[in-house]
DNA sequence: GTTCACATTTGACGTTCCGTCATTTTTTGA
DNA sequence: TCAAAAAATGACGGAACGTCAAATGTGAAC
């Protein structure tokens, strides 16, 4: 009988946290099966074979149980971008990760992403608890400040010069462009009639030029970007790629 | 008795027109007064005075109703940015005054682009009828196609020189850009503390960026950008803002 | 003017989902 | 062993979407 003696609730403290465990991640698997439409509070007490009530227990709304699984969507994504952080190179070169990063959590994660989009429209937000409120402002704040330690460091490296724009503008920039990319990409439009082929190069082709823009050495080579952003995504997540590949060869 | 001998039933197919717009235009008054989330069906059925099959006679469904009113905005926006295209001088000053009629159209009719917002993501867009899908579909070229002149025009005139990027994918570029500025800008992020004061001028910045990475002359002296973004608002769209500042002043 | 076929309108109904709460079941501690 | 506290349950209320049989209106023929 391993129980604590100064914390006789602990094993039953424990069940809780593990059925809230359980509930966040039978939500996720309904996500990934089913779709966003058919997440809903009973189908999830009914899979997890709990009643709603004690679903309700765990989550004083449906939005709370979206929230933290948006939370949950957001640390693997700054997971994700830690790995370009470390990575070795030059600023830029770190930066192009980061945003690489971002999509290929977005090719790996579809149905979580679209869940974050939904998620972030309507006034969703505002019915979450202060506490997780709290903790999804600070990773929103973690993310978008890990983007800034790259443009800090890249201005105090002189990499990039100081302008008018400060580096929060730059990011708020950069966070535009991609979230934006994200955001249209996942509504099907006719992209191809349109005359873009392929999204995700015509992002980083932009992305490019915006630093190029800004002067953030060193300037792209217009004509071996594209093997270096290659050459970047098979270094740092290639299990993710394959994972990828074989979810949609 | 103006009846026309030829089309008898043009009395009761004018009646039903009529009330097709009277039910748009309920849906839309109800959109700005109260909000998206208080649009239904029922609500419109009530406030038009009609049952609720009278109004499913003209919506097969809400998607439907939300896309008309969709088609409606996008219609007004692309209204704005004629204008734009219209305007005496700099293709990149065209370009720059079609970015600002999309940020004032913003500032004029949020709950009609918050509802846009809603409406794009999901998978509303499937559920429309093929004549609105296709309405939808070409107005959204219409609005990608006059953007697309202008850079084209602008790589005839030589004052942006043709690239890797195709016309296309530099279009997509600002598309993301400006619609992932309005997505974030509508979910009330704490951008002040991430230290982003105004994020309208945080995406003029950064645009103009995009344009000098581009080459695409005149670049932008840093310091006079703003003053002729200002310019460009005040000649363009005066009425306009002088509206949007009597609703928040 | 009456009648009848056809068109239009209606709102009650079925369904799904959110969120509540009185009741029942389980656990705990004396 | 038993009573009090805690936890689980699912029936219920309410809101919204969408349907459809019945009621109402309309126009043409006689």
């Amino acid at each position: 009988m391993p129980t604590n003696s100064m914390a006789p609730l602990s094993r039953k403290q424990r069940e809780i946290a593990e059925r809230h465990t359980h509930f966040l991640s039978i939500a996720r698997t309904l996500l990934h099966e089913e779709g966003f439409h058919q997440l809903s509070m009973d189908r999830v007490a009914e899979l997890a074979e709990y009643s709603k009530g004690t679903v309700y227990q765990h989550f004083p709304c449906k939005e709370e149980m979206l929230g933290q699984l948006c939370i949950s969507a957001m640390q693997r994504m700054l997971a994700l971008g830690r790995r370009a952080l470390v990575h070795q190179g030059s600023h830029r070169e770190r930066l192009m990760a980061f945003f690489i990063a971002h999509d290929v959590f977005q090719k790996l994660e579809f149905n979580d992403v679209l869940m974050m989009q939904n998620f972030h429209t309507d006034q969703v937000l505002e019915k979450l608890s202060p506490i997780t409120r709290q903790r999804h402002d600070e990773l929103e704040g973690a993310i978008f400040g890990a983007v800034k330690s790259i443009v800090e460091d890249a201005m105090d490296a002189g990499d990039l010069p100081r302008q008018q724009a400060s580096a929060s503008d730059i990011v708020f920039g950069l966070w535009s462009l991609t979230h934006g990319a994200e955001s249209l990409r996942s509504c099907n439009l006719p992209f191809a009639e349109l005359g873009v082929e392929d999204t995700t190069m015509a992002v980083v082709l932009m992305l490019e030029k915006l630093l190029d823009g800004l002067g953030w050495k060193p300037m792209s080579d217009s004509c071996c970007s594209f093997e270096k952003i290659q050459e970047l995504k098979s270094v740092l997540f290639k299990e993710e790629l394959s994972a990828a590949q074989q979810l949609q060869p």
